[in-house]
This record gives C-alpha cells, structure tokens and sequence, in this order.
RNA sequence: GGCCCCAUCGUCUAUCGGUCAGGACGCCACCCUUUCAAGGUGGAGAGACGGGUUCGAUUCCCGUUGGGGCUACCA
C-alpha cells in the first residue's frame, strides 16, 4: 500500500446533515487524514424532484461545523449526466447491457403477481431473448425503452473491510436498469461512473448500501476498472433500537450545534459510534482520533445514538479544552442570547476567560453556560421564585444578614477571598449560624439563582460596587415584600 | 415472501480459547462541600437459546430465535 487513498462522502442533498451521515463523512475524512489520503465532497443531486440547495447549504455547514474539510472541488453527480450515459452505452456496445422495452405498468403488474404468489419478483429477461432486428424495429420507431445490465451467472463477493468476506448469488440479482427510458442514469451507474472518475479508491458508507455493493462491482468489472474496497458501516440507531428518524427528536447535526453541543464533542461521540480504539480510551481530541483511527477498530453491530452520553461528552470537552478554543463558541452563544455584545466581552477578555472558567466545568452544554453567566453580564437580576422561598424565608432575619453581610463587605481593603472569608464566617459565628446559612442568602442576592459558582468567586467575579449594589437591592426587595 | 447483515450490562464498548467477563454513560449510596457541578469510593447491572469443535468456549462452526437493511425507470 503505497498510495495514498481517496475516500469520498456522497450525500443526497435532500434533508438536513444527519447525525448518521456526519458519522459516515467522519470516518472517511478520519481514515483519509490517518493515512495521508484525500477527502473528498461529493453532492448527489441526480433526483431532482428531492434535492435543493438549502439541504446542499445544510451539508456544507454541518460538515463545516464539524471541521470535515474536504480536499477538492466539491463534485455535482448532476454535473456529470454526459459521462454517466457515455459509460452506460459503453455498456450497451460491450455487451454487458440490454435494451429492455417492458413499461413500468407492466412490471408493476407482474410483481403484484409474483407477490401474490408469494414469490420473489426479478426481473425474467424476455427483452434479452427479443430478435436483434426486433429491437432494431423498436429501436428506429422511437419506442421508449431502459438499459438492463445483464447480470453474469455465478457469484459476486468482496473482503469488506469491517465484516469480512460478502458473498451473493448472482442468480439473486436481477437484471437491474442501469438508464432509464428518459436516458438519464440510474444510481448504482451513476455512482460507479463517479466514483471510477474520482479515482476513489475505498469506498466507506453506512450498511444498508451493502446490497447495491454486488451490483456495483458487476458495473465496475464491465466498465474494465479496478475495484476499490468497501467498507460497510454499520447503522445507527435511536433509543428503541429502530433505525434513526425524525421522530427520535434531534436527528441533525444542526439541531445539536444548536443545542450547545461543541464541534469537537460531536467529533469524539460519533466516532465512538462504529468503531473503537479498544481499551478504555473514550475522551480523545480530534488529533488522538486521527491518530489512532483505523480499519482494525471498526465494528460492525449498529449503534444506538444515546443524547444522555453526548452531553456528558461534551461537559468533558466543555472543561478539557483550551479555555480559548471554548471562549470562541460560547462568546457568539452569549452575543447572541442578547446578554453582551462583542465588544463588551473583548474589552473584558480576561475577565471573561475567568468567569469561563468558573462556569465551564459546572456545564454540559454551552446552553448551560449561557444561563449561569447571566448574573454576571447583565445589570439587573430577577430572583429565581424558588430559590427566594428557600434561602430567603424569614425575610425579617434575612434582611438583618444581608445587611451586615454588605457592611462588612464595603468595610474591606482588599477585594480578595481570603479577607471576604475571614469576615463572612466572624459574621456567621456571631450569628450561630453555619457559614452555609448565610452563603445561600447571599448566592441568592448576588445572583438571583440557587446555584453558582463558589460565593467568593462569584464576589471577586461581580466585583465590590456590584456586589454591594445586589446586596442593597436584595434588601430593598424584602422590605417592599414584608410591607406588601 | 426472497436476499444480505448483526447479536457481551438499559446504552456505548474491552476481550484477539483459559479473565472474579474490564471500562464509560445513565441509575443508587457514601465521601468531599457554602449551592451546583466537577472529583473520589462503593453498589446493582451482560455473554439470546440449542447443538457441536476443544482439556477448556463470550470468543471457532452449524442451527434456532430476535433485531436491522435491501428488495423501484429513489438515492
């Protein structure tokens, strides 16, 4: 194995990037980049009626998104309609193909009779057995007719590289149309045509292409072009274990992007989907990934695509990463939830990359950590109704703390924790009260929630003039309850 | 119906004939602790079934069962 190979992912654009078809570009641009290959993009948009540009933008994004650069010219399967005819003539003239006039209404009806029977409808043959000058006939009176490939008798097997040896009768083949009567080419033709023209030299996709892959290769061997090997991936499922569908809730790699999911999480979590470095080994960069993908690891069983796992994956990522790197896609989150603008947050970068860091290891989604920074962006809090009714309930108490709590406070020099913690636990103690008791209060006034980060960071984070502005303000707020 | 693929905890998986069948997510308990996370410790939890092969099978072979895919002049 010298040289290097080419591996491609072909989506139809007919939808959103699925979180099955960003698994398989995945391992073909992980198995690319191990071994010094290429990646390439091919977008097969042969059936018209189905394919727009929006689901061709989609898949470009969502590829984007996930870092899957490909290494040339996107490639357009429509762009390629001459050639895709030229090869299924080729095949006409070499003999490997026929001319079969027989309607669609027609085969309509003998498949519903063999159904009917309970047989396995394919397809007899009887336009191969039609006189050469009856075709001739047929041929110059314009009579509308497909291409057939004439399948060979004997058996078609290929060493796939995930389940080994896969073997058909070719006898359990039909005879499959390879140009339809309005000469334009029928899948298994066009995709063979594509790929020999791209010079793929593995062709990796998910398993339930495993049944076109006989056909395929029959195309290949009439076409005189050497075969690539195949490797079929195996599905992925939702929670009830059936194939993965609009109906599983978020199925797009768009929807997860949206729900806070990083990149490099995905990366990770799909990867683990199909295949495995063996070992213990869970949490990987992207490149430990490429650094350890292979065809040893990939496995066949399908896979059930388990949302609870994803995000635990990406509170990983969320706390492993490069602060910076996770600054670059929590600070669009942040713009766009309204709580800052860019240049709020570019002036305070420093500032910023503390509270991130404070946030990010208590986060499973950047969601999350969009929620927690608000008290610590935005001018005025609103008070979480049940956090008040728990830390706040004697409001009378609470104002008497609250209110020493600032004092003590304002007194300090040094706006650091160990002064802030000497001080509130003297308050504390001289109250008989557990420092507990009068940090919940005081998380509640500070930041209007029952969770945050530790109270002295959340102090130092706000700094002395807010944090004493929310401290008043929370006792204004109590007295106007207690007269109400 | 026909053809093909698949089969270890609920889920993702390790194991390349000999293991107390390991790890992770989730779940439960405890520890840490100013909350929430994170972290730590522990717990419950799996080889679908039946035959072979072998001194010995989760592992190799066959069958059964179950699940999935394909079965178009869709891709």
């Amino acid at each position: 194995m010298s040289t290097p190979p080419r591996l491609r992912f072909a989506p139809s654009p007919t939808g959103d990037l699925h979180v099955g078809g960003a698994r398989t570009a995945l391992f073909n641009w992980l198995y690319a980049r191990h071994n010094g290959g290429q990646f390439l993009l091919r977008i097969e948009d042969t059936d018209r009626a189905r394919s727009t540009d929006e689901s061709t933008r989609a898949i470009f994004d969502g590829l984007n998104w996930l870092g899957l650069t490909w290494d040339e010219e996107v490639v357009y399967q429509g762009a390629n309609l001459a050639r895709h005819q030229a090869d299924a003539l080729r095949l006409l003239e070499n003999g490997s193909a026929y001319r079969c006039f027989c309607t669609p209404a027609e085969l309509d009806e003998r498949r519903k009779e063999a159904e009917a029977r309970k047989d396995a409808f394919r397809y007899d043959r009887r336009c191969d057995r039609l006189d050469p000058a009856e075709v001739e006939r047929r041929v110059a009176a314009g009579v509308p007719h497909v291409l057939r490939f004439r399948v060979p008798d004997g058996s078609t097997e290929w060493d796939d590289m995930v389940h080994g040896r896969i073997a058909f009768p070719n006898k359990d083949i039909e005879d499959f149309v390879i140009l339809r009567s309005d000469s334009t080419p029928i899948y298994n033709m066009a995709v063979v045509s594509d790929d020999i023209a791209m010079r793929i030299t593995i062709v990796m996709r998910g398993d339930d292409h495993i049944s076109n892959t006989p056909k395929q290769i029959l195309l290949y061997s009439a076409l005189g072009s050497p075969l690539p090997r195949f490797a079929h991936l195996p599905m992925i499922h939702g929670t009830d274990g059936k194939k993965l569908s609009k109906r599983h809730g978020a199925t797009a790699v768009g929807d997860y992007q949206h729900l806070g999911i990083l990149p490099s999480a995905m990366r990770n979590f799909l990867a683990l989907l199909g295949w495995s470095p063996g070992g213990d080994l869970e949490v990987m960069m992207l490149d430990e990934l490429v650094e350890r993908f292979g065809e040893d690891g990939l496995l066949k069983k399908a896979a059930v695509f388990d949302p609870k796992k994803l995000e635990w994956m990406n509170g990983q990522h969320l706390s492993i990463l490069p602060v910076e790197d996770v600054a670059q896609w929590v600070m669009p989150a942040l713009i766009a939830a309204g709580l800052a603008t860019a240049s709020e947050l570019a002036e305070r970068h420093d500032w910023f990359i503390l509270l991130l860091e404070l946030l990010r290891v208590r986060s499973r989604t950047i969601d999350d950590v969009v929620r927690q920074a608000r008290p610590f962006l935005v001018e005025e809090i609103t008070y979480d109704p049940d956090a008040t009714a728990k830390q706040w309930k004697d409001a009378a108490h609470t104002i008497t703390l609250l209110s020493e709590t600032r004092d003590r406070l304002e007194a300090l020099s040094d706006w650091s924790p160990e002064p802030m913690e000497e001080a509130l636990r003297e308050l504390a103690e001289s109250h008989g009260i557990t420092a507990g008791k009068l940090f919940q209060p005081m998380r509640v006034a500070l930041t209007g929630l029952a969770v945050s980060p530790g109270i002295f960071d959340v102090l130092v984070m706000l700094g002395k003039e807010r944090s004493l502005a929310r401290l008043e303000a929370a006792v204004a707020s109590l007295e106007r309850g207690q007269t109400d």
